[in-house]
DNA sequence: CAGTAAACGAGACGGTACGTCCCGTCTTATG
DNA sequence: CATAAGACGGGACGTACCGTCTCGTTTACTG
């Protein structure tokens, strides 16, 4: 008995490695609108058949080749919260602005908010992006930098909010005297005194 | 004189409300994916050459039916910065919650984000939706509540920014609380005393 | 009151005309079926509006103008029937090769097939064309060439049956030869003695 | 091995065998002008993309309805070239009075004329019709009931040429008599003596 | 290492939407 | 009041994808 969970079919392995990598590719050229399984399989030389074989429907296909984007970069360790802090926006600010999945996630939230097959999705794109300023806040909080009435939602969103709304309501764009200021921001709203400057 | 660019043909008038109409009512249903030429057309009784007739494209359809999206509730006057702001962001949290073009506004700015025509609609019903902060702000500056260095974007961004991200990435219920502390912390980014409580 | 008939407003005439000469070209070129009231109207520069004036329907737009159609060539007056017939046949070869209305013929014969209102039309052209043997079939009997057991009809059908055959149906060429076998069988048909050659 | 070309796709088959019916009947009824895909679509349930998969254009489908059309009753065999021929024409007239194909022949003669693709059409259902006539002939030349110098096209036309232009020109009955004295005639013309009369 | 079960490609199928073209009717405004 | 201009509903066009389905053929695992 042993492998079972491995023991998967070459070819099926072969399959869905090319077809979530083609479904990828549609998905951050044209967001989730933009793949079709018609396209998929033309250019990935996977037969439809076989496509709907392996995902029972377009979402099921879309949740699997998202679970691999925006993976978290690495948390970084600079010793003290706002030190951490600002990598981590400076960070994020570079995907927003670069990254292929900050092209994505409006087509995301728009999905989310009509197909419920896909929301999970989107809780789960959120959560991965999210993660490192989780981590990130309870190892201020643990080291007394952070008030205790104030959890890692709050870090979140005191940072990722005005990233967001620059990003795609407002379209400014996200240069570094606009990012320097949020997190000053931010700081201050977390109760956190900024080390220096 | 008078009439010049109202003297338009009875009939086009009527085509155009009814295509605009059920234009509407697919988009804020389904948001920008799920307007169809053909439905519209069946819905509203519109033949498809006369829909094609007015709008070159379905983007130039799409652009004039969300026109009308979102237009601004009364600007509030109660006599101080503090009180403006609170009743706009709860009228900002209360249509975020409930109002249809909080469904479809993610589907218009993924539509932005890959389709330059729709780009203009998008800028434009961000301005729209943002007006009356605008208002607010300069009547406070006017006044002398509202620091100089501070303008109408810092206002809009400090209230929506948090409102947006709760709404559309966290997707955590806008609660009372929730808005309450928005307002706070808005104010004390732009540098102003809340009156009291 | 007097002139009544005549006082035709200018306009109207023009416009009749140019209609009339488009609908001709139109359907010399493309047979009853390329006929469209709104090619012609774009031809001819005449409104829509005002060819559906003056004609109820297409049809007849398109009797008028087959009116004019296949008008019978001057009758021959060779002195003897034989000779008669020989340039009439030749005519009517000739015509079947190269005139328009016999591009024409197979697409009214097939109207007149479905639309009682064209067949009419179909009726009048075919005697329009056929009237010339009549007139060398009668001067004929006149002469006594002719039996009295032979009319018109048995003149024109001798000819016409296996030219016309020959043009839409078997689609051979219309040479001489065969149009000289055609003129000697009629006459042998007819019971009239060739005189010689 | 047996099948081989036979081995399609028992939904191709019935897709087809669908449409053709369908296609026949339009055509029946309405001649050329009166088949349109969609309606054929509509009629037989065969999607319209499926139609197009078949048949690349409207001139092929008609091709391959009409194919069928018009197929050759038996050859009689009275064994004597004058009753052969006799029968032949009676079964013709007969089917000019009545037979769907009757209708719609001016419409493919027209068609004919002006679209080359449908010329071969027009040529085929031309064979098919007058084949037996062609073995009659064969066979009468071989007895030595008809001169070597006249061929099957010959008979043909001898026969067909009337009753056509009776048919679809002078449209006067194709009775008993008429048809008789054809018959006769065309045994003058091939300088066959009729056995009695 | 043979037999078998699965995975697979090819593509037929019924649909829906597309954007275009032309139809014949009807309305409006101009000359 | 004849006309030009053109809006209108309708229908067909041929194309592109969609997601479902039925095949016949590999081909990798297994007994």
């Amino acid at each position: 008995m042993a492998r079972s969970g491995d023991s998967v079919d070459v070819r099926v392995r072969r399959s869905k490695a090319a077809v979530l990598a083609q479904t990828y590719e549609l998905l951050t050229a044209g967001g989730i609108g933009g793949v079709s399984i018609e396209e998929v399989s033309r250019r990935s030389g996977v037969a439809k058949t076989t496509i709907y074989r392996h995902w029972p429907s377009r979402a099921a296909l879309l949740v699997e080749a998202c679970s691999t984007i925006g993976s978290a970069p690495a948390v970084p360790d600079t010793g003290s919260f706002d030190g951490d802090l600002t990598a981590l926006t400076e960070e994020l600010a570079e995907q927003l602005r670069s990254a292929r999945w900050a092209t994505v996630l409006p087509s995301i939230v728009d999905a989310a908010e009509r197909e419920p097959e896909l929301a999970g999705l989107h809780a789960d794109l959120h959560a991965r992006l999210m993660a490192p300023f989780g981590v990130v806040a309870e190892r201020a909080r643990a080291r007394g930098e952070l008030r205790t009435d104030r959890g890692p939602a709050d870090v979140t969103a005191a940072v990722a909010g005005p990233l967001f709304y620059r990003r795609w309501f407002s379209r400014e764009p996200l240069d570094a005297v606009f990012v320097a200021r949020v997190v000053e921001d931010a700081l201050g709203h977390l109760g956190v005194q900024p080390r220096s400057t």
